[in-house]
DNA sequence: CTATCTGTTATACTATATGTATAACACAAG
DNA sequence: CTTGTGTTATACATATAGTATAACAGATAG
């Protein structure tokens, strides 16, 4: 299955369950068109509530990374480069701050997070077909 | 001043003074030994109750970077390297991936955030004496 | 010893976020 | 018309976050 949901995480279900739709389109798991199951048959599948799901979705399309259509269903989005660079830079930068700032503390060396993020390039471009 | 907090932030406020205190060991501006504000002291000065930074003393006590002397005072602690680095990759692999997920699906290029983290390495490490 | 400054504990209250639950509504497709 | 979409509206429970007040316990300075 795409989404493995951890009841007992910090995480909220709901971002989970977003967090795995952005991977799955970063992966190519996910494509442009690609329906996503409906709020029920999700919420069934992974067993949450379907306003769970819901969240999810409508933050997803907030984010520019899904279409819903009423009464149709739930559909990848294409042109997710909707958001620019530039706030991805601003979402991401406290982020990476807050993560390089315990790294130095830690005193593991930038090559450390470097290799890191290439692995999870790695994974997640290895799969694009 | 050390600590600027932003009551409007989605992060919450023990966290944020908690995450200045550890930029502020990872920059070299708190020394090993050096006192920290008293509870109340601090929270006079950023304008929050005593208890909300009490919550994060005693997180930066449970994480090893600081030592509490009960009516004595807090303290930054010898030893920051508690926490191993096996457990940085453990809490900050999850972060680092649903970063790098967005970021794939930004088209943006691996050598950006390789970028972005040495420039928080070097305004980090660059304050070091 | 006394006063003061530490952190600590206890209690109560508000506000918000998260999740569940049930029901009804609106619309497209068969 | 029936079914399957997403949508909306309530209501409720729980946890987190923050504030507020008060009292307690121990070290230190006077």
């Amino acid at each position: 299955m795409l989404l493995t949901i951890d009841l007992s995480s910090d995480q909220p279900i709901y971002m989970q369950i977003r967090n795995g739709i952005v991977t799955g389109i970063a992966s190519g798991q996910l494509q442009d068109g690609d329906a996503l199951p409906s709020v029920r048959t999700l919420g069934a599948e992974i067993g949450v509530n379907l306003h769970t799901v819901n969240k999810a979705y409508k933050l997803l399309q907030n984010e520019g990374f899904i279409e819903i259509q009423r009464s149709r269903g739930t559909f990848i989005k294409a042109g997710n480069a909707a958001k620019s660079a530039a706030d991805f830079l601003q979402t991401s930068g406290d982020q990476l701050r807050a993560i390089v700032s315990e790294a130095i503390t830690r005193r593991i060396d930038r090559a450390v997070l470097h290799h890191m993020i290439d692995h999870q390039y790695d994974e997640l471009e290895g799969n694009e077909p």
